[in-house]
DNA sequence: CTAAATTACCCTAAA
DNA sequence: GGTAATTTAG
C-alpha cells in the first residue's frame, strides 16, 4: 500500500547502472576533503555537522544525500528540511546530476513546505479540509484585529501585531491556549501589559483559524507535531518512512521544530544536523541556539564532524571574521582556517548621509566593476533593515548599474496580489472567512460594514458559516437592496466553484480577474501605481498560466492530486518565500543579512554599519540580543570571497527625519591593521544634479518569481525652487497642524497629471515647503499632502 | 453607502 | 515612507 515501493523497481537496472554509479561515486567522494568524505559516508546513527562558513557545508550535505542514493537507498525515504525552498531546488538538481531521476522523489524542502504537504495527505485525520488555506503573517494579523474589535476591545491595548507575536511564541514553545491561561508567567505580563483579556483572544483565534480551514505558519508545524503526538499510526507512519532525515541549518531550528524532527528520527535515529552555532540569526522567529548545543546530550552515540577549512573567503576576511566572533561568549570551539591568498584590506567607507552612502557605494562597484571585469552579480549590498535598499537602488539607477532587490514587501503581499489571490483561495474553500472579508466588499458592490455585521450576527446565531449565510441570502430578509447585492456576489463567486471543476488554474483565475473587473479599473485609472499594480497581476495570471500549462507531474510520492487546478497552484504558491524569488540574472543583489545566509559574493559590502541600526537598537538591551546582532555581522562578513567593504554614515534619514549617528561598535572589533579607511571628505550636494527623468532608468520589472517591482516613482530632490503650473486643488490649502512645520519633509501624491514631481524646495528636515506657484506666489504647504504638477 | 481627503500610526529580521 | 483608519462630502 505504501507507493513507495514502485521506486525500488529502479533500483534493480542492472549491472552496469551499478557501476556508473560506482564511479560517479568515487568522483563525488573525490572532491571532499577528509572530514566532509566522513561525514559524508557516515549515514547512519546520528550525525552532528558543524561547518563553519564557506566550508563546503552545502557540498557535503548534496554528496551525501547523493550518496545515500547511489548506495541503494530509497530515494522516498530520505527526509532533507532546509532552509528556503530555493536551497532545496538547487541541491535536487546537484543530485540528480549525480545520482539521476532518482533524485526527484526525495523529501526535500523548508519545514512548512514539507510538513503542509504531508498535513494535505493527512488533513481529515486531523480535522482539517485538504484544501485548507495558509494564512501568513497579515492575514493572521488581520484575524486578530477583527477578534480584537468583536471583543469591544481596544487595538491600543491590543495590538494586534504583538498578540500574534505572542501567540506564535505560545505556539512554537507548545502552549496552548489553556496552558497559556493557567501560565502565571505570561498571564502576569499579560496583566502588567494592560490586555488581560489575551488568553481569550489566543483561543478565539484558534478557533476561529480551524472554523476558517486555515492554517497560520506556525500551525504548518504545530498540527504536524499534534499529530505525531497524539495518533500512533500516523507516527508510526511516518517514522518508518523516512530512513534517514537530514535538517539544515538546525541552529535556526525553534523547540517546535526541535520535537518533530526527534520525533521523525526515533525509529531509525538516522538524524543527520548541519548548522553553525555562530551563524544563529533567527533567534527571533523562536530559533534555539541551544538545539545545537545540546545535540550531544539528546543523542549520546551522535558522531560529531567539524569543517573548518574555509574555501571561500581570504585569509583577510577569516580572520576579520574569527576576530568579530570571538567576542561572543557562548559558542561551541572551532577555529575557523583557509589556505586561500592573503586578500585585500577591509575597505571602510563613511558618509555623511544614507543618500552619500548610497553614491559612494555606487561609485566603489562602478569602479571596482572597470578595475576587475566584474560582472553585476559578483557584487551585493547587505543591509540591516530593508528600509536601506531605498538610497542605494537611486544611486544604482543614477549609475545605470542593473540591481535586483530581494525580499522587503514579497510580491505575494502586496495589497493587489493579495486581493486576487483572495478571491481564489475563497472560491477553493468558501469557509476561509479572512479572504472572504477581504473581497466582500471588493472592488465595491454595496455592501459595507454594517451588512457584514447583520451577516455576521446571521451566522452566529445560526451557528453557521457566514458563507452559508451569504449563499443563502434570500432566506433571511435583508431588504431588498442588500439582497440583491450580496446574492449577486454569492453568485459571482459560486459560478467561480462551478468553473473550477472543469477549468484549469488560469482559466479560473482570469475569470475572477475579469468579472470582478480588479484587472480593468487598475488599467483605467492610468496612475502611477495603478499601471503598476495592474502590471503586477498580470505577472500573477502569467504566473498562474505558467503552472497550468506545465507538464503535469503525475502524482507525487502520496498521490497527492498535483494538477494543474487553482487548488494546486494555490497550494504551491502559499509557502513561497520571498528568498525564493529572483532568478540568476546579472544584477547587483541587495537584500538583507537575514536573506543573505548561505550565499556568496566576490564582493560584498555591508553598509549602514551604525549604533541603533546595526546593532539593532532593541537588541542591545541584553547580551544574548547583542551576541544575536553580532552573530549576523559574521553572517554577513562571511559572505565575501574577495572584496569586504564596510560603510557607515554619520547621519541618516529614519522614519522622516534625519538623525546623527555614531559607527557601529562592531567596527572597532576588527583589528585596524585589516582596514582601510576611505572617503571621509563630504560630497557637496549628493543629490544635485539629476534633472533627467527618473523614470527613464531602466525599470526592474521582471517576470514572476522575479524580485519584486519597485516603481520609479517621482523623486523628490531637496534644496532647489520648482515653478508650478497648476495650484493644488484648494489654493489657499496650508499646513493645518503648524506644530508640525520642522519635522521633514514628503511629498504624498505622486499623479500629476502628465508631470512628475521633481524639485522641491525645503530643506530636507522640514516638513514644509515653500513652493513658488505662478498664480498664487509663493505658498507654504506641507510636502506630504500637496498636489502639484511640474511645469518643466 | 461610496469615494476622496486627511490624518494616524508603525517601524528589525521572515516561513 | 507606506498603508490603514478616520473624517468629510456627496
Amino acid at each position: 500500500m505504501e507507493p513507495l515501493s514502485l521506486c525500488i523497481v529502479t533500483f534493480a537496472s542492472g549491472p552496469h547502472i551499478n557501476t556508473a554509479k560506482q564511479n560517479m561515486e568515487q568522483d563525488y567522494l573525490k572532491q571532499l576533503n577528509e572530514v566532509q568524505r566522513q561525514a559524508v559516508t557516515t549515514t547512519e546513527g546520528p550525525v552532528m555537522m558543524i561547518a563553519g562558513p564557506g566550508s563546503g557545508k552545502t557540498r557535503t550535505l548534496t554528496y551525501r544525500i547523493a550518496h545515500l542514493v547511489a548506495t541503494g537507498t530509497d530515494a522516498f525515504r530520505v527526509l532533507a528540511l532546509t532552509f528556503t525552498n530555493k536551497a532545496a531546488k538547487e541541491m535536487k538538481e546537484r543530485i540528480h546530476e549525480i545520482v539521476g531521476p532518482e533524485a526527484r522523489n526525495l523529501w526535500m524542502g523548508t519545514f512548512h513546505s514539507v510538513f503542509s504537504r504531508i498535513l494535505r495527505v493527512e488533513a481529515e485525520n486531523i480535522g482539517y479540509p485538504s484544501n485548507f488555506v495558509i494564512y501568513d503573517t497579515t492575514d493572521s494579523r488581520n484575524l486578530i484585529k477583527t477578534i480584537v474589535k468583536e471583543m469591544n476591545l481596544s487595538t491600543d491595548d491590543y495590538k494586534p501585531n504583538i498578540l500574534s507575536s505572542r501567540i506564535s511564541l505560545a505556539k512554537n514553545n507548545l502552549i496552548n491556549p489553556q496552558a497559556y491561561a493557567n501560565n502565571f508567567n505570561l498571564t502576569n505580563q499579560d496583566e502588567a501589559a494592560g490586555r488581560p483579556k489575551m488568553k481569550e483572544i489566543y483561543a478565539a483565534y484558534i478557533k476561529r483559524c480551524k472554523a476558517s480551514g486555515a492554517m497560520d505558519f506556525d500551525d504548518l508545524l504545530l498540527k504536524m507535531h499534534e499529530m505525531l503526538e497524539t495518533q500512533p499510526e500516523l507516527r508510526k507512519k511516518y517514522q518508518e518512512r523516512f530512513h534517514y532525515v537530514m535538517v539544515d541549518e538546525y541552529q535556526d531550528t525553534n523547540h517546535l521544530q526541535y520535537r518533530i524532527i526527534k520525533s521523525l528520527a526515533e525509529y531509525y535515529q538516522n538524524i543527520c544536523v548541519v548548522g553553525d552555532d555562530a551563524q544563529s540569526i533567527y533567534g527571533f522567529r523562536g530559533a534555539n541556539i541551544s538545539n545545537i548545543l545540546n545535540f550531544q546530550k539528546d543523542y549520546p552515540n551522535a558522531q560529531t564532524f567539524k569543517l573548518e577549512q574555509n574555501y571561500r573567503s581570504t585569509k583577510r576576511i577569516v580572520s576579520a571574521a574569527n576576530e568579530i566572533i570571538g567576542n561572543n561568549q557562548k559558542q561551541l570551539e572551532k577555529i575557523i582556517w583557509t589556505d586561500n591568498t592573503q586578500g585585500e584590506k577591509i575597505v571602510l567607507f563613511k558618509s555623511s548621509s544614507d543618500n552619500d552612502e548610497g553614491n559612494r557605494v555606487a561609485d566603489s562597484i562602478f569602479a571596482s566593476q572597470l578595475r576587475n571585469h566584474h560582472k553585476n552579480s559578483d557584487y551585493a549590498i547587505l543591509y540591516r533593515t530593508n528600509a536601506q535598499s531605498r538610497a542605494f537602488e537611486e544611486s544604482l539607477r543614477k549609475k545605470n548599474l542593473r540591481y535586483v532587490v530581494y525580499g522587503g514587501v514579497s510580491f505575494y503581499q502586496r495589497k493587489e496580489i493579495k486581493d486576487l489571490l483572495a478571491y481564489m483561495k475563497l472560491i477553493v474553500n468558501p469557509k476561509d472567512e479572512e479572504s472572504l472579508r477581504r473581497v466582500i466588499n471588493y472592488p465595491t458592490r454595496g455592501i459595507g460594514d454594517k451588512t457584514v455585521l447583520k451577516m455576521k450576527t446571521i451566522a452566529a446565531e445560526q451557528g453557521i458559516s457566514l458563507w452559508e449565510v451569504i449563499s443563502n441570502i434570500e432566506v433571511y430578509k435583508l431588504g431588498g437592496r442588500i439582497t440583491n447585492a450580496v446574492k449577486g456576489f454569492a453568485d459571482m463567486i459560486k459560478g467561480f466553484q462551478k468553473q473550477l471543476l472543469t477549468q484549469d488554474a488560469y482559466a479560473v483565475a482570469f475569470s475572477v480577474a475579469k468579472t470582478t473587473k480588479i484587472l480593468s479599473n487598475y488599467y483605467n485609472d492610468q496612475t502611477v501605481e495603478s499601471l503598476s499594480k495592474y502590471e503586477n497581476l498580470q505577472e500573477l495570471l502569467n504566473s498562474v498560466k505558467e503552472f497550468a500549462e506545465a507538464d503535469v507531474v503525475p502524482t507525487d510520492a502520496e498521490g497527492m492530486p498535483n494538477d494543474n487546478s487553482l487548488g494546486s497552484y494555490l497550494q504551491q504558491i502559499q509557502l513561497h518565500t520571498s528568498l525564493d524569488e529572483g532568478e540568476d540574472e546579472d544584477a547587483i543583489k541587495l537584500m538583507t543579512i537575514h536573506a543573505a545566509k548561505g550565499l556568496e559574493f566576490k564582493n560584498v559590502y555591508i553598509v549602514g554599519m551604525e549604533e541603533d541600526l546595526f546593532p539593532a537598537r532593541q537588541s542591545t538591551a541584553t547580551r544574548e540580543g547583542l551576541e544575536e546582532e553580532r552573530r549576523l555581522f559574521y553572517v554577513a562578513a562571511t559572505r565575501a570571497e574577495e572584496r569586504l567593504f564596510l560603510s557607515y554614515a554619520t547621519g541618516r534619514f529614519r522614519h522622516g527625519q534625519f538623525n546623527y549617528t555614531e559607527p557601529s561598535r562592531f567596527l572597532s572589533e576588527i583589528s585596524p591593521m585589516d582596514i582601510d579607511m576611505v572617503g571621509t571628505t563630504i560630497r557637496s550636494n549628493p543629490t544635485k544634479g539629476s534633472y533627467g527623468r527618473p523614470g527613464a532608468a531602466r525599470s526592474l520589472n521582471r517576470s514572476t518569481g522575479g524580485s519584486y517591482k519597485r516603481n520609479n516613482t517621482a523623486q523628490v530632490e531637496k534644496k532647489r525652487v520648482v515653478r508650478v503650473t497648476a495650484p493644488p486643488p484648494d489654493p489657499n490649502f496650508v499646513a493645518s497642524d503648524p506644530n508640525k512645520l520642522e519635522q521633514g519633509m514628503r511629498v504624498k501624491h505622486q499623479r500629476f497629471g502628465d508631470g512628475e514631481i521633481k524639485v522641491i524646495e525645503g530643506n530636507a528636515s522640514n516638513r514644509i515647503a515653500t513652493i513658488d506657484f505662478e498664480d498664487y506666489g509663493k505658498k507654504k504647504i506641507m510636502m506630504k499632502y500637496a498636489k502639484l504638477q511640474v511645469l518643466d
